[in-house]
DNA sequence: GTCTATACGTCGATAGAC
DNA sequence: GTCTATCGACGTATAGAC
């Protein structure tokens, strides 16, 4: 986030979104965090759901990227796949984390259309995880009786709880954790 | 739930806090939904709060039961594992499928002092959990490099994650979903 | 771009009649 | 056990000065 209100702003929303809930936090709370008075906020947006949009915005573009760049480096279909998995880990757990849990769990919150927008969004995202999934797949890295799209499904859950759960600062690292993660998609490797 | 007025109001407690949440549910919503005015609800329960508390004490006696009786009839490591992730994934999708939402999603607008409640009468079924991981490790079902601490919370990220996509109407199955999710536990099998 | 002041609705919960 | 009526607090958002 850059040092504007605006980004102060949506970096105060995330972490106030994510530890009360879009719903309990109020536009007073946001604007005690950022050091203002409550009807400034809305120089800036037009209304708190659009500030709940902004913020699951942001943190799709960031982590999309993220998940990108770790393909890129990757070699092997298994390295592919590992490199999702500790980027997704890393999302949630990691610098983007509040954002992220934002964007999992206050989904409801948004407005119909919004949801439709941010769903767009998702959809390369996605794309990224069943084309890498399939690529395993046809490597024999994963057996073949299995439905990837419910793989998908799953790893996706297994993963987003982690915020619930995983602490980074604890005796696993988040590199021993994507391994782990890694066993459940894989053939008994 | 029972006929009573009591048992209505917690019934239509867990479709509407599953569906809008908590925080958005109004006592005017419920009293609506069971056909009363919403002065009349602080007659069977004291806050809102305490409508939710019982919704999730509820599913929780009810799940605890029903894991119980899969083990009971389960005859070896594969079957009780399986077992369990079956009753977890037919309370996520099943008729319990609302309250258990609610258990899981909307913990946080509990005040803390319940949350230390509902949390003490979780723990007999995370024991299950973790004593059938251990029995499944020692039959050589699961590999030995795996954390099964880890594994148990992936697990519950990827089930509870189901309600999100799965469709139980659907072509596929729940049995059929448990055992595409028991895959993801076995070494390989 | 931030302030003060406030409009205006809705919230959970209560009181007392029936 | 349900009703009607209402209290007091708090919610988002706006208006207009600076």
């Amino acid at each position: 986030m850059d040092d504007t209100p605006r980004g102060r702003l949506l970096a105060a929303a995330a972490h106030l979104f994510r530890n009360k809930g879009f719903e309990r936090t109020t536009v007073r709370d946001l604007a005690q965090e950022v050091g203002i008075q409550s009807g400034s906020i809305f120089h800036h947006f037009k209304t708190k759901e659009e500030i709940l949009r902004c913020v699951m915005e942001e943190v799709i573009h960031f982590n999309t990227e993220r998940m990108r760049e770790g393909l890129q480096q990757s070699e092997n279909p298994r390295e592919k796949l590992l490199a999702l998995i500790r980027s997704e880990l890393t999302s949630i757990n990691g610098d983007t984390g509040e954002a992220m849990a934002v964007l999992i769990f206050e989904w409801r919150c948004l407005k119909p259309d919004s949801q439709a927008y941010i769903l767009e969004l998702r959809s390369h995202y996605e794309r990224m995880w069943i084309d890498t999934l399939v690529e395993a797949r046809d490597a024999g890295l994963i057996a073949p009786e299995r439905d990837l799209f419910v793989l998908r499904r799953f790893l996706a859950g297994a993963i987003s709880w982690s915020h619930y759960w995983y602490k980074p600062g604890g005796p696993m690292g988040v590199d021993e954790l994507a391994e782990q993660a890694l066993h459940m998609a894989l053939n008994g490797g």
